[in-house]
DNA sequence: GAATTGTGTGGAAACGTTAACGCTTCAGCG
DNA sequence: CGCTGAAGCGTTAACGTTTCCACACAATTC
């Protein structure tokens, strides 16, 4: 109605013949307070429309209730249903999320660091990010407040890590025991955790079978985004080809298919293709691709309770790593290579 | 280092040996200061690593440089690169994104919007949400600050509008031309501004080609999201079913395409499928799904514009909403009628 | 040389809240 | 009847900034 309706808690202490400190006091039911006080201020303040000022309050109470969550890639559907789900359990607690997109690039991510340190977050969800950027720890470190990571290799401050090794183990053992040998590892940049993880389980589900690694089945540089296409396809029709391939996300799932069709290879005939992280592309590509899989929702939760731990000064919490777990969900885009070999063989 | 340094700009006036005052006007360069007391401000400043408090500044200054956004669903692929695209744009302007999940209830849509104007947030930009909701709409009139809506029938306000009309409109037209004259449009509720405006470009292009539009073939209630495919399936297997089907987003679209598969109807010489929005399913699926496709990226950016320019006071702007287009992306999902019948009739 | 303008500065008053600290009042008790 | 303790309340000092005002002094003008 009014252009601008300023009512203060000065307002309702006239209105309801108190003094301020009374309205205070009435409102957050903290200290002594006749309950006709209390009637009284709770009826002039809603007379009036009061709402507290969480700024004033911010100030006085040297906390504002503000998480703020730095993410790579806001819009990545494996980052995506995490912000959903840690943005709902914090606010359930009374704290609202401010997000930053660093677009994976280090410098950006100082500086919303600075940003949100200046807007005297309580806290920081750190995501997956460029390097685990030194300077930064050292930044966290130094102001001194609950950071949680996110399957981030952090030194201090714990953290939320997903058991990304686990689900390269798997999935890895998994087509070694349907018999592959030649098995293509797609991954991001080995300078992230998740990108060193999971080479670390292929390589142990090689060990465990007795089979040598070919290195140069191990993508884990760049694998230049805008071109997977065009190197999927040259590795497809490399001499030695793999026989099978696990993919990370959507980009590099979808341009493996794409290349293989390309070349006229089948999948699951002629190749096996397993995705790391399942996806709408993965359940509802034909044949539907197998995928490794973990509870996206979980992981958001886990960081939101996580960092409320810490936000809490009475309860001391520990700084061992939560993890979230990983599994194999089989669908059809694996089969034995014998099956290829009889194939090709007839 | 040290477990709390608190560095106020009472320490730098000390350091530097003059008035908080000055201080202030040095870092801020507004008013009246000598070089030589700004370049002693800067060191005692850098040397102190002095911060200046955001929320100490929003409070003497009115504003938190903080705006809000409430989308029904931060992890929906067609919202998550909106609001990387107005985090992005806003934070160039030195704001800051605030993120509140609606989930497509009213009642939490009100409290979010509570909860941020008490946080002060200096403007707001509301997603689409169940209904129009009156009582929020009166709700912002009444707190009369500066808020944006995105593919919502606000009356006052403006806001940012994606043309759904013209995209069902020029769906609809193209697969008339292709002789279908039974065509399925599965959509959202049409409580929902881009429901009703689908609703509308479909009609519209029934008229132009002068074909009665069958309303059992408009799936505007919200089609159980559960059971889309349970739903398709009984249509695509009723008595005189649907020859193309323009299906909303990747959840119905999977559903249907699921659907035709099941009955053993091909794509497209069976049946013409178009999807609202473009999506990896989309794009990937084989065959490629033709797709009505507009600029997830442009949507985010044009709304944070907005944002901005009704965020200074001096520029005066007006309330007409802007329009993102639409277009059509033709890939392999629609064939004309005729080949489905030579099909039939052979 | 006095009156006028300018320039840089320090001090203090906000912004809206909470919490510490006293001051009343009143019941209970010896 | 005086003393004690507690309950209820008002006053006030923070929290860290920015901005207004006044003042001192230098530079200009008549």
């Amino acid at each position: 109605m009014t252009k601008r309706d300023k009512v203060t808690i000065r307002d309702v202490a006239a209105a309801a013949g108190v003094s301020v400190g009374t309205v205070s006091r009435a409102l957050n039911k903290k200290g002594r307070v006749s309950k006709s006080a209390i009637s009284a201020v709770a009826e002039a303040a809603s007379r009036l429309g009061y709402e507290p000022d969480a700024i004033a309050q911010s100030m006085r109470q040297q906390s504002t209730k503000v998480v703020g969550m730095l993410i790579s890639d806001v819009a990545n559907p494996f980052f995506a249903s995490v912000i959903r789900a840690a943005e709902t359990r914090l606010r359930k607690a009374g704290y609202v999320l401010l997000i930053g997109n660093t677009d994976n690039d280090a410098r950006r991510e100082s500086e919303l660091v600075d940003m949100f340190r200046r807007r005297r977050v309580d806290g920081m969800i750190l995501g997956p990010c460029e390097s685990d950027n030194a300077e930064l720890l050292e930044q966290l470190n130094r102001s001194y407040f609950p950071s949680v990571a996110f399957d981030r290799s952090f030194v201090s401050g714990g953290g939320v890590h997903v058991d990304h090794r686990k689900g390269a183990q798997l999935s890895t053992r998994f087509l070694l025991n349907l018999g592959h040998e030649r098995i293509a590892l797609m991954s991001s940049s080995d300078r992230l955790r998740p990108g060193r993880e999971r080479i670390e389980g292929f390589r142990t589900a090689h060990d465990d079978a007795g089979i040598e690694v070919d290195p140069k089945l191990i993508f884990a540089e760049p694998f230049a985004m805008e071109f997977v296409f065009s190197e999927a396809l040259s590795l497809v029709n490399s001499p030695n080809p793999p026989t099978a391939y696990i993919c990370l996300g959507t980009r590099i799932l979808a341009g493996v298919l794409q290349a293989l069709k390309q070349a006229g290879k089948r999948v699951p005939e002629d190749a096996s293709v397993i995705s790391i992280g399942d996806s709408d592309l993965a359940r509802l590509h034909a044949p539907a691709i197998t995928a490794i899989s973990w509870d996206l929702e979980m992981v958001g939760e886990v960081l939101a309770e996580v960092m409320l731990k810490r936000l809490m000064p009475e309860t001391e919490v520990g700084d061992d790593p939560v993890t979230v777990s990983t599994h194999l969900i089989q669908r059809n885009s694996c089969a034995p290579l014998a099956r290829r070999l009889a194939v090709k063989g007839s």
